[in-house]
RNA sequence: GCUGAAGUGGUGGAACUGGUAGACACGCAGGACUUAAAAUCCUGUUCGCCCUAAAGCGAGUGCGGGUUCGAUUCCCGCCUUCAGUACCA
C-alpha cells in the first residue's frame, strides 16, 4: 500500500493513548529532564496552525530526549480562568466552567491529532478547584510572610513578631509599605490585636493597600501593567483610567535584585532577559534632601497657609547624578506632589492650580504622545542646595512623574534634556558643571573631564566626584546612596468573576486567612456575571456567601497570572491532595529544562513565575532559585492574506428607455475579477470574451434597450479571499464563484488561463481570511506532514508568515521515505545484506547532522538533511535493515506515526521506538581520501581538483600551479602567493 | 527617542569557528508516461551579456567604506523592516 497516513495516525494515537506510552514516573535510575511549553488559554476560537509550531519544536526535542536515555516530563494543560469566557458569560448567561469545558475538548482533538508525546495523565486546569486550592494555598504563605533584607529572603510572618515583640522596629530591615511606625518592644506589646494586625498587614509579602489602578469601566475590572498597552487594555482595546482602589498586591519588589541578578545565570534570549531588566529598572543614585527656604520677610504679607511651613520640611529627591549637584538651578515637582499646596505662595497659587487643572485634563495619551515641549509653573517657593546653600526655586511640571522616585528632582539643565527644555523656556539658568560639556543647543549628560562651577569637587572626575558628593551628604544628614527600581509591586485583584477566590475574610475592616482546612475556596454560584448595583464585584452577588456565616469574603478573584505562576509544579504530581507536589517529586524533577512559549509574556507570566519560585524557595518548599533554565520563544506565525481585484462594467444606455432597466443589480449580480498582473492593462487577454458573454446576458434580460456603451472598467480594487480557496496564489475559481451568492455569476478576466491573487503578510485574524486550521492540513497531508513542515519553515525563533505553498514537498518527502521500504507494488521489503560504505556514509552523515541540529534547536536545518539522505538512499536504491531501521529512528522524534508503523513492520514489538535508543554516530564512515580542492584565483573559484587529503601543502601547490586549467588564468604570469588550506580551499594570489 | 532582532534568487530558507554563496524545498519552464487528467519520474532555473549549442565573460548576500590571500560571516558609518519600551530623574 502507498503511505497511508490516515489509517497510520489514527492507529497509533489510539496505541499511545491506549497503552499510556508517554506516562512517566520519577525515575532515580535515569537522568531527568523537563520540557515545558508555556499551556494555551483554551479560547472559543480552537487552534490555528501558528499555536502548534512551539508544541512541535517541543515535542521533538522531548521524543529526542528519550531517545538519549533520558526520563522526560513532557506534560500539557490548560490555563482556564480568564476573561473571554467569562465576556460569553455576560452575553449568553452561560457559565464560564461550561464554555471552558468545551473549549478544552476541542483543543484536546486538535492536539492530539498532531501526535504529541504528552503525558496526559498529568494534566492540569487553573480553574478546576483540586489545582487552584493550592494557588489558594500559597496566595496564604504569601500572606503569611515578610521580606527580611538582613538574610536577603522571605520569612514567616513569626519571625517578624518576634523580632518586634523582643527588639521592637530596632534593626529590623524588612521590605514593608512607607507607612510602617517605629516601635519598641513596649509599644508593640501595647498594641491591640488589630493594630497588630494593621502594622503586620504593611510587611506581608501579599497586603491589602490602597493603589492607584488601572480600571477599565468597560470590563468592569483592574488591569495589571503589562495588560495595558497605550492607555487601552490589551484585551478588547477598551480605554482605561487611573483610579484609588483597595487593591490586593503582592510585594515583588522585595525580590527586584534577586530577579534582576537571576538573569545572568539562565539561558535565555538576549532580548528577552533585555525587557526583564528595563521593567524592573534599576538605578543607581543617591537621595538628596533639600531643605525649604522659611518664607520670612514674605510671612506677614501671606494668608494663614504658608504659615504652616516649618524648617523641617524636606524635598527629598532621587538623581542618578548627584555628581552634577552643583548645576541644580531648579527643583520639580509632579503636579501631583503632596508639598505642592503647602508650599505655594499666595502670589502664585492661581497659576498652580490653573496648571494642576491642565494636567489633570490631559488624557495619559496625550502626555505621552507630546514628549517634545514642557510645560510647568512656578510655586513661589524656594529650596536650598544642600552643597552650597544656593536658593533654588520650585516649579512644578508634568514631566515628572509622581509614582516615580520621590516624585521630585534636581534639575540639572546642563545634563538632562528635559531640564534643559524647561530652563530655556522659563529662563533659567543653565550652568556648566564639566569642562568637557559641550550644551550650546541641547543638553550634554557627559561623564568626561572635570568639574567647573562646583565647588569641592572642582578638578575631579566623575567617579571622585561622586564619591565625595555623597559622603558629604551623608555628614550632613542630607543625604545617601540608593538604588532605585522602577518596577512596581504587582496589583492581585480582579473585580471579576472567573477567577480563583481570595482565601481572605474582613473582621473589622481587617483581612484574615481563612482555616487551610477549609480550602478550596469554592468560586460560588451567581445569577448574573456582572458586578452589582452597588458597584461590588460579581462575588457580591453570591447568596449566603459568608465565612462561618458571619464574616464577609474577599469579593475580588485572582490575576490570571495566579494559576500560571507555579504550574510547572504542578504537572510533577497532578492528583496530590495533600501538598501542591510531594517533596520528593520535587527534589527528582527540580526544575524546567526546557521551556517554549511566545515573547509576550516576557514581563507578565515570566516575571511573576521567578518571583513566586524564589518565595516558595525561600520558605524551603522547593528547591531551584530559577524555574526555568533554557527558554526559547518560538517566533510568531503571520498570517498570509489573499486578495482579488474587482472592477465592474460601464454601462450606458440610450436615454429613451432606461426606465425599464435595473442596471445597478445587474452590475452587483456581474461581478468582474481581473487577475493580479493585469489591473493595469488587461487588453488582449479574454476581456473580449468576458465582455461578449456579459452583453449577451444584458440583452436576453433586456432585449428592447438600446445600448450607448458597454465596456470594463480598468483597474482593480482588492478584496480579501479565503486562503483556503487559493493555492499557490492561484484562485480556486469554482470554489470562489460558490464561497458567496453574489459571486455566483463573476467573470474572470485571467493570465495565463489561470486567475492570480496578490498577496501580503498581516496578523492571522478570521477578519482577514488568512486563518489556516490545522485540521483541513491533518487531514489533507496527514500530521507527520505538518509536524516536520512547520518546523522546515524556518528557524524555531524567527517570526514569518505562514504560507502553505510548500508542504507539498514534505508530503513527497515522507511518500518517498515510505517507498524505501516498500517495493514497485508497494510490498513491504527490507533486506538482510550488509550495506555498503555509500549506503553507511549518507546514513552517518545524517546521525551526526540530526543530533548537532536538535541539540542547537535548528530543526529546519534538519528537515533538509533528511530529505538529502532520503534522495540519496533512494538514488542508491537502499534496502537494507541496518541503515533503515536507524533511518526510522532519526525521523521519529519529527514524524512519530509513520516511524512508529515502519519501526513495527521492521519486526520490532509496537510502540518501543518511543524508548529505544537513538543511533551511535560513527566518524569512520565519513573519513575521506580525497578532497575536492575548490581552486581560485584572487578569490574567484575558478576550478576544482581532487588531491589526497594527506598530500602536503607545499606538494598540492605544485600540483595545482602545474594544471592547465589553471595555467590559463595566471595568464603566464607568476603567482605572487599561494594559499593553501588543508582540506578546504587553494587560493592564488596574481 | 531608547533597547533588541533581522535584511541573501520569483518564494520559504541554507552556508555552524572568515574558505566553492544560493543546499533543501516551493514555484516556474521543458520533457517522459497517459485517450486525458491526477499522481510519478527526468532536465533546467541568481541576474546580465554572448551564443544554434558547447563553452565563456561580468555582476551579485540592504547601501557606502575598511581589515584580509579570501567577507553573507569581522570592524566603522548609514538606510529599511519587525518587536519591546516610552518624559524613569
Amino acid at each position: 500500500m502507498d503511505y497511508q497516513f490516515k489509517s497510520i495516525e489514527a492507529k497509533w494515537q489510539n496505541f499511545w493513548a491506549q497503552n499510556q506510552t508517554y506516562k512517566v514516573e520519577t525515575d532515580t535510575t535515569k537522568p531527568k529532564y523537563y520540557v515545558l511549553d508555556m499551556f494555551p488559554y483554551p479560547s472559543g476560537a480552537g487552534l490555528h496552525v501558528g499555536h502548534p509550531l512551539g508544541y512541535i519544536a517541543s515535542d521533538i526535542f522531548a521524543r529526542y530526549k528519550r531517545l538519549k536515555g533520558f526520563n522526560v516530563l513532557h506534560p500539557m494543560g490548560y490555563d482556564s480562568f480568564g476573561l473571554p469566557a467569562e465576556q460569553y458569560a455576560i452575553q449568553t448567561g452561560q457559565h464560564p466552567a461550561i464554555t471552558t469545558e468545551a473549549n478544552i475538548k476541542r483543543y484536546r482533538e486538535q492536539l492530539d491529532n498532531l501526535g504529541f508525546s504528552f503525558d496526559w495523565s498529568k494534566e492540569v486546569r487553573t480553574s478546576s478547584p483540586d489545582y487552584y486550592k493550592w494557588t489558594q494555598w500559597i496566595f496564604m504563605q504569601l500572606f503569611n510572610a515578610w521580606y527580611n533584607k538582613s538574610t536577603d529572603k522571605a520569612e514567616h510572618i513569626s519571625t517578624l513578631i518576634h523580632h518586634l515583640e523582643t527588639q521592637g522596629t530596632a534593626n529590623l530591615n524588612a521590605v514593608s509599605d512607607d507607612d510602617t511606625q517605629k516601635l519598641l518592644p513596649t509599644d508593640w506589646a501595647a498594641f491591640s490585636e488589630e493594630e497588630k494586625q494593621a502594622e503586620l498587614l504593611k510587611y506581608r509579602l501579599t497586603f491589602l493597600k490602597e493603589s492607584t489602578v488601572n480600571w477599565c469601566p468597560a470590563l468592569g475590572t483592574v488591569l495589571a501593567n503589562d495588560e495595558v498597552k497605550d492607555g487601552f487594555s490589551e484585551r478588547g482595546g477598551h480605554p482605561v483610567e487611573q483610579k484609588k482602589m483597595m487593591q490586593w498586591s503582592m510585594r515583588i519588589t522585595a525580590y527586584a535584585e534577586r530577579l534582576l541578578q537571576g538573569l545572568n545565570d539562565i539561558d535565555w534570549p538576549e532580548p528577552l532577559k533585555e525587557m526583564q531588566r528595563n521593567w524592573i529598572g534599576k538605578s543607581v543614585g543617591a537621595m538628596v534632601k533639600f531643605s525649604l527656604e522659611r518664607p520670612t520677610s514674605e510671612v506677614g504679607s501671606q494668608d494663614s497657609s504658608d504659615l504652616r511651613l516649618r524648617t523641617s520640611d524636606l524635598i527629598e529627591v532621587f538623581t542618578t547624578r548627584v555628581d552634577t549637584i552643583f548645576g541644580v538651578s531648579f527643583l520639580v515637582l509632579a503636579p501631583e506632589h503632596e508639598l505642592v499646596a503647602q508650599i505655594t505662595t499666595a502670589a502664585q497659587k492661581a497659576e498652580i492650580e490653573a496648571y494642576i487643572a491642565q494636567t489633570k485634563k490631559k488624557s495619559e495619551l496625550d502626555r505621552m504622545a507630546d514628549t517634545k515641549t514642557v510645560s510647568g509653573a512656578f510655586t513661589g517657593a524656594y529650596a536650598i542646595n544642600p552643597v552650597d546653600g544656593a536658593r533654588v526655586p520650585i516649579w512644578i511640571a508634568d514631566y515628572v512623574l509622581a509614582g516615580y522616585g520621590t516624585g521630585a528632582v534636581m534639575a540639572v539643565p546642563s545634563g538632562d534634556q528635559r531640564d534643559y527644555l524647561f530652563a530655556q523656556q522659563y529662563n533659567l539658568p543653565i550652568i556648566q558643571i564639566l569642562d568637557a560639556q559641550q550644551m550650546e543647543n541641547e543638553a550634554d549628560p557627559t561623564k568626561e573631564g572635570q568639574y567647573v562651577n562646583s565647588g569641592f569637587i572642582n578638578g575631579l572626575n566623575y567617579k571622585e566626584a561622586t564619591a565625595k558628593v555623597i559622603a558629604f551628604l551623608e555628614q550632613e544628614g542630607m543625604g545617601y546612596a540608593k538604588i532605585n527600581y522602577r518596577m512596581r509591586d504587582a496589583i492581585f485583584g480582579r473585580q471579576r468573576y472567573w477567577g480563583e477566590p481570595v482565601p481572605v475574610y474582613f473582621k473589622n475592616g481587617l483581612p484574615y486567612l481563612i482555616d487551610e482546612s477549609e480550602l478550596p475556596l469554592m468560586l460560588p454560584e451567581v445569577d448574573k456575571y456582572l458586578p452589582t448595583e452597588s458597584g461590588e464585584p460579581p462575588l457580591g452577588r453570591a447568596k449566603d456567601w459568608k465565612y462561618k456565616d458571619e464574616y464577609e469574603y474577599e469579593l475580588s478573584t485572582m490575576p490570571g497570572w495566579a494559576g500560571s505562576s507555579w504550574y510547572w509544579y504542578r504537572y510533577m504530581d497532578a492528583k496530590n491532595e495533600n501538598a501542591f507536589a510531594d517533596k520528593d517529586k520535587i527534589a527528582y524533577w527540580k526544575d524546567v529544562d526546557l521551556y517554549i512559549g511566545g515573547s509576550e509574556h516576557a514581563t507578565g507570566h515570566l516575571l511573576y513565575s521567578r518571583f513566586w519560585n524564589k518565595f516558595l524557595k525561600d520558605l524551603g518548599y522547593v528547591t531551584e532559585e530559577e524555574p526555568f533554565k533554557k527558554l526559547i520563544n518560538q517566533g510568531m506565525i503571520q498570517g498570509r492574506s489573499n486578495f482579488v481585484y474587482r472592477t465592474r462594467l460601464d454601462i450606458i444606455l440610450d436615454l429613451s428607455n432606461r426606465d425599464e432597466v435595473d442596471l445597478s443589480s445587474f452590475v452587483a449580480n456581474n461581478p468582474i475579477f481581473v487577475s493580479k498582473n493585469l489591473i493595469n492593462n488587461y487588453q488582449n487577454y479574454n476581456e473580449e470574451n468576458v465582455l461578449k458573454r456579459l452583453r449577451q446576458k444584458f440583452e436576453s434580460a433586456y432585449p428592447n434597450v438600446i445600448i450607448a456603451k458597454f465596456e470594463i472598467r480598468k483597474g482593480g480594487a482588492p478584496i480579501h479571499v479565503d486562503v483556503n480557496i487559493v493555492e499557490n496564489d492561484i484562485l480556486n475559481i469554482n470554489e470562489f464563484k460558490a464561497s458567496r451568492d453574489e459571486y455566483a455569476n463573476a467573470e474572470f478576466i485571467l493570465e495565463s488561463g489561470k486567475y492570480i491573487c496578490g498577496a501580503e503578510v498581516e496578523k492571522m485574524s478570521k477578519s482577514k481570511f488568512n486563518v489556516v486550521n490545522p485540521d483541513d492540513l491533518t487531514e489533507r497531508y496527514g500530521a507527520d506532514t505538518l509536524r516536520m513542515y512547520e518546523m522546515f519553515l524556518g528557524p524555531l525563533e524567527q517570526s514569518k508568515p505562514w504560507n502553505t505553498n510548500g508542504i507539498e514537498g514534505v508530503f513527497k518527502f515522507l511518500r518517498k521515505f515510505w517507498k524505501l521500504f516498500h517495493d514497485e507494488a508497494f510490498n513491504f521489503v527490507v533486506s538482510d545484506e550488509a550495506p555498503t560504505k555509500a549506503e553507511l556514509k549518507a546514513l552517518h552523515k545524517i546521525i551526526k547532522k540530526v543530533e548537532e541540529d536538535i541539540e542547537r534547536f535548528s530543526f529546519n536545518t534538519s528537515v533538509s538533511c533528511f530529505m538529502i539522505a532520503v534522495n540519496e538512499l533512494t538514488d542508491l536504491k537502499c534496502n537494507k535493515r541496518a541503515i533503515l531501521q536507524d533511518l526510522v529512528l532519526l525521523l521519529h522524534p519529527y514524524a512519530p506515526h509513520v516511524t512508529e508503523e515502519l519501526w513495527a513492520l521492521l519486526g520490532n514489538a509496537a510502540g518501543t521506538i518511543s524508548y529505544a535508543s537513538f543511533p551511535k554516530f560513527n566518524p569512520e564512515y565519513l573519513v575521506e581520501n580525497d578532497f575536492n580542492y575548490p581552486i581560485s584565483v584572487n578569490g574567484k573559484t575558478r576550478t576544482n581538483l581532487s588531491f589526497p587529503l594527506s598530500m602536503e601543502a607545499a606538494d598540492i601547490e605544485k600540483e595545482v600551479l602545474a594544471n592547465e586549467a589553471v595555467q590559463k588564468y595566471l595568464e603566464g604570469k607568476l603567482p605572487k602567493k599561494v594559499i593553501v588550506v588543508k582540506g578546504r580551499i587553494v587560493n592564488i594570489v596574481v
